[in-house]
DNA sequence: GATGAATGAGAATTCATTCAT
DNA sequence: CATGAATGAATTCTCATTCAT
């Protein structure tokens, strides 16, 4: 994808350290919170000397900063393959709403982060998320929205709610459950089946057991 | 609930001033986050010296936390109130919905805090929320759990997905709605109409606009 | 002078704290020089602790401002005192050669630390000196370029020189006598007899010893 | 001087590097300060690696110390022709205050370095100037109090001072006047003309507009 | 021999907390 | 009892120096 291939191997080795500073930033900040965590800590963890730290971060901030940006990127990148998969509408909210809680076993600490910083709103950053962070978030935002959108149009969903609403629900509802299974994974398990998801919002939708029983009934 | 009145104008004048701590010191950290806040800043905003504050409070985090069970407790007793509605389960659902949202109105900095602390997990607390403010918001999670398991048992709603977990998706849904119009007023709105939050999880069921049309047709 | 006088006991204490910070600071900074002095230093001479030191200075360079500032005041105005003594220009001048020797041994550290930022040009403050401080010492050389220039008027000097020259060259005889007597004081002292400095400068025109003899004289 | 000559291309090589390093290293000091100035910035503009720039100096006070001691070492031997010049003691004198202004020109880092460090007694250096440089300062100082001393003996000077007290007179006098030529270079000027500074010491005895002219007139 | 990345001691600064008045 | 000045531990960041490549 990258037209790289020809890293000499310092670049490569800067690279890696790198990889490792961040990782062992991730790691802590997402456990403790930004302030909870010292640059000292960092290093100790990274195995590196505070100092090295300064050579590839300008501060602190920079060193949190670059996290979010790595890793929303790789979110983003996540999420927008799965929503590129072929099927039709249900099928890519499908993979949605999985590849939400694959994200999380593969990388518990960015989720750990993303939550925080959010849907929490942290106060970790003076000056708020980057731009091109909200935008990131923004984007993905938007193709579910187009997804419900089409959706609605094909008459494939019915029109409860305005393809915004629909959408901001939907992240809303992945959220609520992941962030319950990081606070207790015992007792906690992010449906492994997406429909469980999907049905709370197309319970006459998705074809399945909840399906076929007409509405209708209920309240007549 | 306690059995108050018998309060000495001491007592009554040592109230109003812990109350004013909490005010100023809750304005404060719902704006700028905990670490951004420091004690003497609170002192000045609630015009007391520093050393007055430690009188009331043992330290820094045990005025955050007072902040937290003084506001949960609110929270909970407001929610709990809205759920105690008379009216079928339908109801009491729409009052909860519709509830959260006049809470914000009506103190936004704890919705604000709330927020930060409940939904993203902020690292303000080291050791955690308390048991007690947690013992809470599971109760309140417990009354919507079984208000779906009792509209479901009833026939009201359709057993989409199991009560416990409509209930996290509903609070998450309304959190997620909140969120963006606390962070941009402008642009996004809490829906007036709890229905439109309600829809998204029981079209079928919510009698309204989007309810008659079959949803059978569409797929099959 | 001063409309002073109703100082409550905390302001006159906090006055004496300055003092002593600004004392020892001064000390500490004229022997040892900007860099070369920690702030944990000058607390401990001061015998405060750092944080004090931060109630009453913004930071390291406010403080050795505020020395410059509060010094070259002093300085200015016994040096104004001296040029204001009646009596005709040479005994302005006089005053002037003389006071600049009291004022080391009255505050031998002022001096040290003036000599090294004023006639060598330190680097301690990044931005210079304050406009002030250059806006006192070019007063004060005007002062002393005006009596040089009414000297000429009167037909007391000749003129051998433009006046502001020869300010600059008293100014610069003293401060070297004064720079050679504070490195070695043993073999070095700053001319008891103010005429031997301004001899240099007027030898023929202040009455005394060389004065009298035509000048032709001399080598008879 | 040095028995020079056979100096291996390998020799010629590194003490081409050594000098400049020696040049970047002067320039940033005397335009920054000392401790304005780091290694790596010197590395840099020396086109070097620091690592080189330890293999030739001990340490940054090292560095430092060899610039001092190299460039006064020149300002040495320039001074020194100056006063081996043919002519009597006043031509030598001349040949000193011009001297020590074109010195200025060719080399204005060394000079403003010379400054701080001399004049202003700057704390670069902890331990103080070698001793080598004091004794070359002082041999100056010497030569120019000998030249006083022939001078009065030869009555061609007036006794209006100690040798020694006209040489510190004269060196101030030229240091002050080029001291304000660095700092303002636009409205101020070394004077082009030696004898306006001799004159301001010897106007009675240097030969030219003011000589002649009888001292007594001037107050009567 | 040259390089420059890595090191870590040291400095400035902040702020929760204490305690004499 | 309230006050707020004083404290000093803790944190961020810099930069001279080293040493593996």
């Amino acid at each position: 994808m990258t037209p790289v291939k020809k890293l000499s191997r310092r670049e490569r080795e800067r690279l890696r350290q790198r990889r490792d500073m961040l990782a062992a930033a991730l790691e802590l900040f997402s456990r403790n919170g930004y302030y909870n965590v010292s640059m000292n800590e960092i290093a100790e963890k990274a195995e590196f000397a505070v100092g090295t730290l300064y050579k590839f971060f300008k501060n602190k901030e920079d060193l949190y900063r670059s996290i979010m940006i790595e890793e929303t990127d790789w979110f983003h990148k996540v999420m927008d393959q799965a929503l590129d998969s072929g099927g039709d509408e249900i099928e890519k909210l499908r993979n949605y709403v999985s590849t939400r809680g694959v994200a999380v076993t593969e990388k518990e600490a960015v989720v750990r982060l993303y939550h925080a910083e959010v849907r929490g709103r942290s106060f970790n950053l003076r000056a708020g998320l980057d731009d091109e962070i909200i935008k990131q978030l923004n984007e993905l935002r938007e193709r579910l929205t187009s997804i419900f959108a089409s959706g609605i149009k094909k008459k494939i969903f019915r029109p409860i709610a305005e393809p915004r609403q629909l959408a901001v629900a939907l992240e809303n509802i992945c959220s609520g459950f992941i962030m319950r299974w990081l606070e207790d994974p015992q007792n906690n398990k992010y449906p492994e089946e997406p429909d469980v998801i999907l049905n709370i919002i197309f319970q006459g939708l998705i074809p399945g057991e909840y399906h076929s029983p007409r509405p209708a009934a209920q309240n007549s």
